[in-house]
DNA sequence: CCTTGACCTTCCAGTAACTGGAAGGCTTAT
DNA sequence: ATAAGCCTTCCAGTTACTGGAAGGTCAAGG
């Protein structure tokens, strides 16, 4: 298989797969006699593991803890869910700074007149 | 006023008020005649609404957008509203696909028993 | 007068996770 | 022979700054 290929097998994009290989992330491809990557099944699995990890807002980094307890067979499932409790305690704080900054704004959109005169309490509230 | 004085009264670091010069947010600042940048109660008040601005989440160009009206006494509270409106929907699309992430996480994590066993319903659903 | 410390200056690099684009090689079909 | 559609590497750009290096300025103290 060519990039391309596992590009659409995977959702991963061609440009990201060769990101991750430069990074680390993923084992550097085997290569044709003219230079190009070969692919097997077996890395379309591990982007797909990548791209969900990825989805669910795990950065890079994590990715790859994760990817290495997915391969470790005697990894402790503590070790998975602890990594999981830190990224949802994380998701918490940025659910928490946006909606502080939701309320704030809701609450100053409903005193702006919205019109064509220039008052403006959203303004005031910054100045 | 030297830069360092207004970052303390601000809370906008002074590699950010220099950044801010450069990228063109704020005027370029009158010099002394060994090149410190100068400033005056006028410059602490943007730089404070500029800093507000920043904590509701609104981008370096949206707080742009935001003190061209705030200095614009013909300005219609409409465009001001629907600038905050515009910002709105993207926090609440931000936060719907956190939540998301986290519904996902929590009901993941639930079903791992997270003790010493590798068997992990988390790594599961990304693999 | 000289030094010390706390300022200030500019400039370059790095951050996260890629994407876009340029310049050029490979493969297959026409 | 050439065109289309892949692939390659490498550089730049994105966001909003922060860190650090190298060096100038200024006031106080010995």
């Amino acid at each position: 298989m060519q990039i391309g290929t596992v590009a659409d097998k995977t959702g991963v994009s061609a440009k990201a797969i060769r990101y991750y290989e430069s990074i680390g992330l993923i084992a550097a491809a085997h290569r044709t006699h003219s230079g190009y990557r070969v692919y097997g099944d077996h890395d379309v699995q591990t982007l797909r593991f990548i791209q969900r990890a990825r989805g669910l807002g795990f950065s890079v980094g994590e990715v790859a803890d994760l990817l290495a307890l997915w391969r470790d067979s005697e990894r402790r499932s503590a070790q998975v869910k602890a990594l999981a409790a830190n990224h949802v305690a994380e998701i918490d704080r940025k659910i928490a700074g946006l909606r502080g900054m939701r309320d704030t704004l809701t609450y100053l959109m409903e005193r702006c007149h919205g019109d064509d005169r220039p008052e403006c309490p959203i303004l005031d509230a910054l100045g």
